[in-house]
DNA sequence: CATGAATGAGTCTTCATTCAT
DNA sequence: TATGAATGAAGACTCATTCAT
């Protein structure tokens, strides 16, 4: 998806235009420039001129592909959030012993952040603001049911005793989910960190802790 | 910063005495108020006239006080960065195994969470807009000062062997402290959880890790 | 200026493409009514209402074709000197007798009072403030080289015998320069006073003086 | 009167309190320094704020000494133009022959620049704008009281043939005056022009013209 | 599809002035 | 006389959005 744009420097591209560019491509094109933009600077902070600006095209122009500023953040969000739900639930659907769907939950989370990294970036820095606009409710949901299933192999951990009695739940999960995603701050695909290691290594200090024996 | 530029054309200097004397009992109330609504907006979010308007006076007159709307951002943040940063060093002078040095470092975060939840929903919040501003330097070179403190703490028990050799210092630290501070998301100072207990069952996990034996 | 700012804190970097292209009709038509504004009430005293009040467009739209009010002003003054320190160029160039080139700088220092009375005024009342913004320094060194040419000239003369040599070149040069100027005050292009007939009477005094024999 | 202050920086006086300085002693003071910061920045680009700094006092507080930044403004004018006018209004009264009253008027001319550097920029820079503004008429009609001085002086020495016919003396007089009080511009108290110096200079030019025979 | 011009509401900031203490 | 807090009007500039061409 989009997301995988980053590090793009503006390139003109008012030639191309002669070839028959399907407009849902030029549209995908222009959500990948918003993406990064906005997850870069902030979405507030990111004009339409801004975007319009590394696009090549002038602000009006935008207009032209999307209805407002919000309907590309929007649009974005859902690219991301729809089939990482999806994957989710099939991980959920598919293991059998909770601390093994556990580890594949952080797993794929890991990998997502590899994968797009500017749309969980862009998700982290506007949480806030989007729990405020009832524009975005949608958004709120999928991180609710998202919740759902994390909670639920926990819950289940703990009962089947592979997981300790004496951890609150809703608070190991907050920590863990914290965690993770937060390493989109710092994380950087091609850097010497790969997502598959950082995970095991979270995966290392979440099973047996930090402290020797 | 960009505004203003902004914008008269003659040059002026304004003096030594600074708009506002830096000790006045109105000034930190408006800082007060004005942390409150960053925190919890946005610091672009919110407006100059936000901040007046919850403390009952207009938006110019704010500048009786403050030259700017970032003076008050940069106050907010020292006045907590500053003495946590102090808190550390003494935490780390007084202490003597590196693991008791550790607990009490975390004990304390979440302490200084629930006593300044603002500022530090603040600082979490603006971080990156804040690495990009030449303006916060400052608050940079803090955040920096305190990562060296935990770090040496954590390579000192790995070298004692009272943390594990397998993991990676800089990974784990990076995950405890987000853990840690992303809290503050919601963490509510009066809410059922206790700060205190919060620390507790972080350490819980930290020490042994999730799963049991 | 106020703008400044003037006041936004996101740091942001507008491309190449500046506000507006350079070859425009609408923007030589707002250029027009600044000029006019500035020269009749100063710069400073010239709202950017004002402007776009005579252009029946509103404020915010002038942002459309400049990037700061200070843009209009030095534009103004460049499409002015640029061509009038050309011209003396020139006049220095052709000439052979330094009394005759001293002659027709004079002469077409009034035609371009004549010509351009609004950005002669501008330029005049405007100096003091010009020589304390740095992003004027264009417009100090147009006058300084166009300084040069007329010094040059009259030390020529007065090498040469034609100029008297008991007066001091460069306060004749100060008294000339002043008084020539200085006439965009008063001097109406469509007044009883041709441009023309100004500069002989002019040429008269410093040819002669003011007294008879 | 307080012209002369130029060049002289901020100081604080606030132990001087103590002395019994009679009211007027302080208002004399403070138009000094708002003389000064008019003259140099503009009147209108000077905020009574900046006035109070180099007062070392509130902006608020200088209303215990004036009704308005427009009534420090007149005072300061008044000083400078009353006994202006009174002086032209003597020598035009003890002279004999016009070529010696015009060569004491401009003298004197070169010494009020000399005495009140200030006052004279001050009003050079602020003519246009006091024109528009009705609460200056009096200005206005001391500039035309001294303008027909003048004028009356010229007329005179043409009709008795000291001065040549063939030069229209509205014009001689447009770029005398000009050439004259333009001269605060550049002109220095304590550079190395005197003023009675400048003057000869000038004497010399209106007398014979800059061409040698 | 894109341009170029404009809108209208809003942003931060400035500043002369007032007034209770 | 001076302070310290505030007013209120204005200023330059920003920006999402619209629309005729």
């Amino acid at each position: 998806m989009a997301a995988g744009r980053s590090g793009q420097t503006a390139t003109r591209r008012r030639g191309s235009r002669s070839a028959g560019n399907s407009g849902s491509q030029r549209r995908g094109e222009l959500l990948g420039i918003a993406a990064e933009l906005f997850a870069r600077r902030g979405y507030a902070e990111t004009t339409v001129r801004d975007i319009a600006d590394e696009a090549g095209i002038l602000s009006g122009s935008l207009y032209h592909h999307f209805s407002s500023k919000e309907e590309m953040l929007d649009e974005i969000l859902r690219d991301f959030l729809d089939p990482l739900l999806e994957r989710f639930i099939a991980i959920e659907a598919e293991g059998t012993h909770p601390e093994e769907v556990l580890d594949e939950l952080i797993r794929h989370s890991f990998a997502a952040i590899h994968a797009s990294p500017v749309a969980v970036a862009l998700y982290q820095n506007e949480l806030t603001m989007l729990h405020r606009q009832p524009a975005f409710e949608h958004v709120g949901e999928i991180g609710d049911k998202i919740e759902k299933i994390w909670l639920s192999v926990l819950k289940a951990g703990q009962k089947s005793g592979v997981f300790r009695a004496d951890v609150d739940i809703n608070l190991s999960y907050r920590f863990i989910r914290d965690a993770i995603w937060s390493t989109v701050r710092w994380y950087r695909p091609r850097g010497k960190y790969k997502h598959e290691a950082v995970a095991v290594q979270f995966l290392t200090v979440i099973h047996g802790g930090l402290h020797t024996s």
